[in-house]
DNA sequence: CCCACTATGTTCTCGGCGCGAGCATAACTG
DNA sequence: CAGTTATGCTCGCGCCGAGAACATAGTGGG
C-alpha cells in the first residue's frame, strides 16, 4: 500500500531534496562537507549548491569551514543555524524529570533538572508549564517536544500509572496549551532509537533493545524505525512468559518475565526490601556484594541473568534481529557475568546449523537514551517534505 | 537514514508516478476506473492520461470498459495486459508443489500441481526446471519467482531441512539456471503477506499472524509489509518457551511453545500416532471426535486450545496488533471452542484499563495464502520505480 | 616564492515533468 | 432530443534537476 509515495508533483521534488539534505546533515552529526552531502545524496553539484543556499537564506542551517582540508578548493559543513529549529526532549524519570533542547545533528543542551514527587497530576502540568516556557522562549524554531516515560503510553498521550493503582491518565490537557506537537512514548523505545541513530544499532536493519530496570521493557528497531504497534505500546517483553515463571503480575496475568528479572525480581530473591524510592540503592549494595565474592548475592544475580539470557533466547528466535542492545542493570550483567548470560542464552536459542546467534552488547548511550531518543523522534517529523515546508511558511511571512 | 528517499531527478518523478499507479491497480485488484484512480493518486487528469496511454503502450497495462457507469462520460478500468508481467509462484508443502502464475491485480493460476517425496536433492531441481520452463514460456514477460516453504529460510536461499537431521541446504544452484529473480521464504510469512494485502490484515497497519499446523510459525506484518529480520528468519514464534513447557525441541531448546501447540502436540497428547504422512489424517479424525462429544478428545483439544490462546497473549502484550488472523488448525479452534480460546487468551494478555485486546479472527485466505503471498512479494519487488523502468528497457529494442 | 594542480563552488542552458484551463466526448436524464 | 454531467484529451506554463563551462581557493612541487 504504497501509493503515498512521497514524490508526486515537480514542486515535491524540491521540497523533498531540501528534507534529504537536511535529514543526512543531522544523521551524521554536521560532520560531512557539502561535497560529501553531494555525493552521499547523488546530486549534481549545481543542485546542492541551490539547496543548501536557500536553506541557509532561511535560516535552517549554517555553513562553517571544515576544519582540516586537503587539495582543492576547501569545502565548508552545513550545520545547525543559529536561529534554526530546535527539538525540546523531556525524559521523565521516577525521581525528577530532565529538559532538553536538540539541535540539528543532534547536539543537546540541558535546560533543566526538576524533582518530582509521582503524582502525575502534578508533574505533567510542571512539564506542560516548561515546555510552554520553552515555546515562547524559541518561537518558532521550536518544531516539537517528546517525552520519555517509564511506562506505557498509548497512542502517544494516553499515560498507564500504576501506583498507586493502575490508572489511565490522558495528558493531552496539560501539554495541548503550550501550542506544539508534543509526543509522549515509552523511555525503551526512545532509548532504542537513539540507539539506532547514534549507538551500537546504528546501520543494523533488524535489532532489539532490551531496558532492565524494575521489570524489563525494550523496543524491536526496524530499519532505523521503532515497532510501536497499533497504539504504541508494543515492547512490553517483560509481560510475556518467557521463563517458566507461576508468579502473578500487576498486569493481570501471571509468570510474567519480569517478575523473573531485573531490580525488583532481583531483591525479591535475595530477600530484601523491594520498596520503591530507596529499592535501586538496595540493588546496587547487592551487585556490590556479588562482585565482591558474596556467595548469597551471587547466586541471586545468576538466577537473574540466567532467566534474563533464556528470555533473550525466545525473543531472538521469535524476531531475527542482528544485534541485540541491552541497558540498565542488564549492561551490568552483560560486563559482571558474561559466561552465565551467554550459556543461558545460547540454551535457549534455536541452534541453526552453521550459524551463531547475534551478539548481545551493552547500549552505548546508557542513561542518557531516552533523552536523545526524545529528540530523535521529534527530528523525524520534522525532517520530512512536508515538515521542513511547514517550517518554512510559518516563518516566512508570504 | 532515510536519505535514499525515491525521489530525485525529474526523471524519477514519471517512474514514480508509473509504478504508483500499476501499485494502486494491483492493490484494488484491477477493479477502479481511471477516474477513481486519478483521484486517488491526487493527479492531475492529463498527468493520469499521459500515464495510462504510455504504459498501455508499453504493454504494461490494458483498460477495458467499466461494467457499470452512472452519468457523464464512461471511464474504463486499467488491468492487466495480455502480454503483461508475470509473477511465478510456488508452495512447497509436504506432499506436493504447485505452482502458478500471477498477473497485476493478483489473479492467479494454477500450472500444476506435483507430487514429491520429501528429498531436497529432488524436489528443488524439479522446481527449478519447471521455473525455467516457465521463463521460457513467458519469456521478458516473467518478472520474477517466490517459493513458499514449510520451514525456515535464510537469506532467501538457505533451507534448513530437519528430516531425516538438521541439515541447511543452498538452493541457488538448482534456481539460478532460471535465469530468474527466485525468492524464497516461510509459508507462514507468505500468508501473512496475502492476509495483508488480499485478506483479514488489509489496512491494519501493525498485525500478527499465526499458522498453526504441525507447530506453529507467523509473522509480523507492519505497514503491509512483513517483519522478516536479519535473515529472514523472524516469526518462529513455536520456538519461543511461553506456556512453562518443559518438553525438549528438536531445536535445542526446551519448553517451545510448538512443543504444546498443533498437530503433534494434540496427537502426543491424545496418545495416537505421530507418523509424519498420516498424521494430519489422524488429528482430523481427533478433530471429529471432539465434535461428537468424545470427551478425551475434547480434554485434549482444550490442552492444546489453551496453550494457543496464553501465548497468543504473550505475543499481543509484545507488539501490540491491532488484530491478529489465525491460520490452519488455529482456525478450527477459532470456530469450534471460540470461548476457550478467548478465556487462555484474556487471562494471559496484559489488562490496560479501558482497553480491550485486539480481536482473534481466521484468516480469510486459508490454504491459498501462501501462494497468494508469492506473488504478492514477486510484485512487491517489480512495482517499485526501479522495477518498472528495469522491465521497460529489457522490453524496449533501445 | 610562485605557479600548476586539484577539488569544489557557481552560473546558466536545456530537456522533461506535472499542473490546470479549456475543449471534446460519451453516456445519462427528463 | 437537448440539457446535464463526469470523464478524457490537448497544450501552454512554471519549475526542477542535470550537466557543462567557468570561477575560486587552498596545496605542494620546483
Amino acid at each position: 500500500m504504497s501509493h503515498m509515495s512521497p514524490a508526486r508533483t515537480s514542486d515535491d521534488l524540491r521540497a523533498i531534496n531540501r528534507a534529504r539534505l537536511l535529514r543526512a546533515v543531522h544523521d551524521h552529526s554536521a560532520s560531512l562537507t557539502r561535497a560529501q552531502l553531494t555525493e552521499l545524496l547523488e546530486m549534481a553539484r549545481g543542485t546542492a549548491s541551490v539547496l543548501v543556499a536557500e536553506l541557509t537564506a532561511l535560516g535552517l542551517c549554517a555553513e562553517t569551514p571544515a576544519q582540516q582540508s586537503g587539495r582543492g578548493r576547501p569545502s565548508r559543513v552545513p550545520g545547525p543555524h543559529p536561529d534554526g529549529p530546535v527539538a525540546a526532549a523531556v525524559h521523565l524519570r521516577e525521581d525528577g524529570w530532565e529538559l532538553a533542547i536538540g539541535e540539528l545533528g543532534g547536539a543537546t543542551t540541558t535546560l533543566g533538572d526538576f524533582p518530582h514527587d509521582d503524582a502525575p497530576g502534578v508533574v505533567f502540568p510542571a512539564i506542560g508549564a516548561e515546555l510552554a516556557a520553552c515555546r515562547r522562549r524559541y518561537g518558532k524554531r521550536l518544531v516539537g517536544a517528546a517525552v520519555s516515560i517509564a511506562g506505557p503510553v498509548r497512542d502517544g498521550h494516553l499515560v498507564y500509572v500504576h501506583r498507586p493503582s493502575w490508572e489511565r491518565i490522558d495528558v493531552t490537557p496539560w501539554l495541548h496549551r503550550t501550542g506544539l506537537p508534543v509526543e509522549l512514548a515509552n523511555d525503551a523505545t526512545m532509548a532504542a532509537v537513539a540507539e539506532a541513530r547514534r549507538g551500537r544499532l546504528r546501520g543494523v536493519d533488524a535489532a532489539l533493545h532490551l531496558h532492565v530496570d524494575f521489570g524489563i521493557g525494550g523496543c524491536l528497531i526496524h530499519d532505523g524505525k521503532p515497532l510501536t504497534g497499533t497504539h504504541g505500546l508494543a515492547g512490553e517483553f517483560g509481560h510475556m512468559r518467557l521463563t517458566n515463571g507461576h508468579r502473578p503480575c500487576e498486569c493481570g496475568a501471571t509468570g510474567c518475565w519480569g517478575q523473573e528479572v531485573g531490580i525488583s525480581a532481583l531483591l525479591r530473591d535475595h530477600g530484601g526490601s523491594t520498596d520503591y524510592p530507596t529499592a535501586r540503592d538496595h540493588a546496587q549494595r547487592l551487585l556490590d556484594s556479588a562482585a565482591s565474592g558474596d556467595r548469597k548475592a551471587i547466586a541471586s544475580v545468576h538466577r537473574n541473568v540466567a532467566a534474563l539470557g533464556a528470555g533473550i533466547g525466545s525473543l531472538v528466535n521469535a524476531y531475527d534481529p542482528g544485534l541485540v542492545t541491552i541497558s540498565g542493570i542488564g549492561a551490568h550483567y552483560l560486563a559482571s557475568a558474561p559466561e552465565a548470560l551467554d550459556r543461558a542464552y545460547t540454551a535457549s536459542v534455536m541452534r541453526y546449523p552453521g550459524d551463531a546467534p547475534p551478539p548481545l552488547v551493552a547500549a552505548a548511550l546508557g542513561r542518557r537514551g531516552p533523552l536523545l531518543g526524545a529528540v530523535e523522534l521529534v527530528f523525524d517529523a520534522f525532517l520530512t517534505a512536508e515538515g521542513v515546508e511547514r517550517y518554512i511558511a510559518a516563518r516566512s511571512p508570504r
